[in-house]
DNA sequence: TCTGGGGTCCTAGGACCC
DNA sequence: TCTGGGGTCCTAGGACCC
């Protein structure tokens, strides 16, 4: 706790939504509904306009089609939203140098440590230039919370939406939460908040009457006494700018359940690689390996194994959650197959004599499909790797396909028009210029012909493999102005891959099951 | 046509060691 | 040799957050 306001919470407004509502001026004003779009997804963000509707994060996106049937449904572009971020983090920076993110639309920052404020109206005044500076630099709104302390800071913020700031005095704190309900304070979910209503206690005050103790009793020691604090308002939590993970893990939902047993094999070994990906791309290794899976009724368990050392080789890891996937009982199906790392170390395999040759004799007869002889196994590597790593898009589930190596029973469908132009990403037409893709399908796409700073454009039809036609880096949602923070998706990225996996996919054209729309 | 993906932290029991 | 206690590591699960 301080004495000043001092601490700011920024949360942007909606933040999937909202850019891509900048990013295709058609949609401005208009209900937008950003998640997985295959049959098990969920929401990930609603516009203003879809909550309306009664659509929220978290819900399933079947039920959110039948409350707000005519929103435009789009899949997540991480790419896009990481380069808005980074522009928000960037302004955020020049606040003060401790900056703590908790995602890619959030953030604390410490104003006193900065020297941008040390009173209420100088963090103020810091509040509300940090909302005009977002606006012009990315186009989009966030709200602001001030207190002293983290805790009110993200309160505040959260009352302040949309497009708000709110400044909690110093001096005021139990007051404002006594009659807020227990859910407001953060670490109340679900579970906890039934257990407390059971107890009879609903409101913020009626914690703070409990005492610790009961709260201890009721909850557990840490969770109980850290509770107890909020509840009274205290919290010395300080703003930390650099947290180390602690853990790498990757995970699928499958569209249909999983039963074949050789399937799931592959599947974890897939995860396997991409999970060591990753860990490698972020120069860690690790010592404990985690096999994770969701059954059809939706009980899920883990597994670890810990290693005698920390690995950060794909052969290991997939030895490892293959062990472990033996010990679970997957009849009746699997929904989510995940596996991760954690007991993160900073070093990497060169390290690691002892270890590769206690190995070597279990290791797998034939290479890993994804060996990386881009990369030389030398000095080089740790430098160069985080400028390359950044390029990775992820974009939504992507279910069936080969790991690109060709070999392997898995049959290899043709990549369908709507992989190949997955709805909402951004393309270019030789003669019509920039659009994004509104719907793809039977070979064919629909293209709405607008970018971030034009008037709302118009639709047209192209086939799937027009030769005029291609995939295309997000815009820039604001136009870059001197001086201001670049737009980071326009840094040169590696190659786009998507060539090589279309051209292995249409060689096959006429071969075996191609989907059906 | 129910329930994503990536994380963090806590608890609790058993093994093992001193 | 009838019985204690503390510390750390490993494993599994659960709650919570965005």
């Amino acid at each position: 706790m301080r004495s000043a306001p001092t601490i700011l919470h920024l949360d942007m407004d909606a933040f999937f939504a909202a850019a891509e509502q900048a990013a295709k001026p058609s949609l401005r004003g208009k209900p937008v509904v950003v998640g997985g779009l295959g049959p098990r997804g969920v929401v990930s963000t609603a516009s203003y306009e879809a909550r309306r509707f009664g659509v929220h994060s978290a819900m399933p996106m079947a039920q959110a089609r039948r409350l707000a049937p005519n929103a435009a449904y789009l899949v997540p572009r991480f790419a896009l939203y990481r380069a808005v971020s980074e522009q928000v983090m960037e302004l955020l920076g020049r606040l003060s140098p401790l900056v703590e993110p908790l995602s890619l639309d959030e953030a604390f920052v410490d104003l006193e440590a900065g020297g941008s404020a040390d009173d209420t109206a100088s963090a103020l005044a810091a509040g509300e230039r940090l909302r005009r500076d977002i606006r012009a630099v990315t186009g989009l709104s966030g709200s602001v919370g001030l207190a002293g302390s983290k805790m009110l800071a993200k309160i505040g913020s959260e009352q302040a939406k949309p497009d708000g700031l709110v400044l909690i005095e110093p001096g005021t704190e139990r007051a404002l939460l006594g009659p807020m309900p227990v859910r407001t304070l953060p670490g109340v979910g679900p579970a906890t908040g039934d257990h407390l209503r059971r107890a009879g206690m609903t409101t913020v005050a009626e914690l703070a009457e409990a005492g610790e103790d009961e709260l201890v009793r009721l909850l557990g020691k840490a969770h109980g006494a850290s509770l107890y604090r909020m509840a009274l308002g205290r919290d010395d939590r300080a703003v930390v700018s650099e947290r180390d993970a602690k853990s790498v893990s990757v995970e699928d939902t499958f569209d249909v359940d999983l039963h074949d047993r050789v399937r799931v094999r592959t599947e974890v070994d897939r995860l396997a690689d991409r999970c060591v990906e990753r860990l490698r791309a972020a120069g860690r290794s690790g010592r404990t390996v985690v096999l994770k899976v969701r059954r059809y009724d939706f009980s899920t368990l883990t597994r670890s194994e810990t290693l005698r050392g920390p690995t950060d080789d794909p052969g290991v890891v997939r030895e490892a959650a293959g062990r472990l996937l033996e010990s679970v009982d997957t009849t009746g199906g699997v929904r989510l197959l995940g596996v991760g790392v954690t007991g993160l170390a900073d070093f990497t395999q060169e390290d690691l004599f002892a270890q590769a040759a206690a190995e070597e004799s279990a290791a797998a007869p034939h290479a890993p499909a994804d060996e990386r002889e881009r990369e030389p196994v030398g000095a080089g590597a740790a430098g160069t790797a985080g400028a390359a790593s950044g390029g990775v898009v992820g974009v939504g589930t992507a279910v069936p396909g080969g790991a690109g190596s060709g070999g392997g029973p898995v049959e290899v469908p043709e990549a369908p028009a709507e992989r190949r132009f997955p709805a909402g990403h951004d393309v270019r037409h030789r003669e019509f210029g920039a659009g994004w893709v509104q719907g793809s399908g039977v070979r064919r796409v629909t293209v709405r012909f607008e970018e971030p700073g034009s008037a709302p454009g118009r639709v047209r039809t192209f086939w799937a493999d027009d030769p005029d036609l291609e995939l295309s880096e997000p815009l820039p949602l604001v136009p870059a102005v001197a001086g201001q923070s670049s737009w980071p998706a326009s840094r040169p990225k590696s190659r786009s891959e998507s060539r090589s996996d279309s051209d292995a996919g249409r060689s096959g054209d006429s071969g075996s099951g191609r989907a059906r729309p």
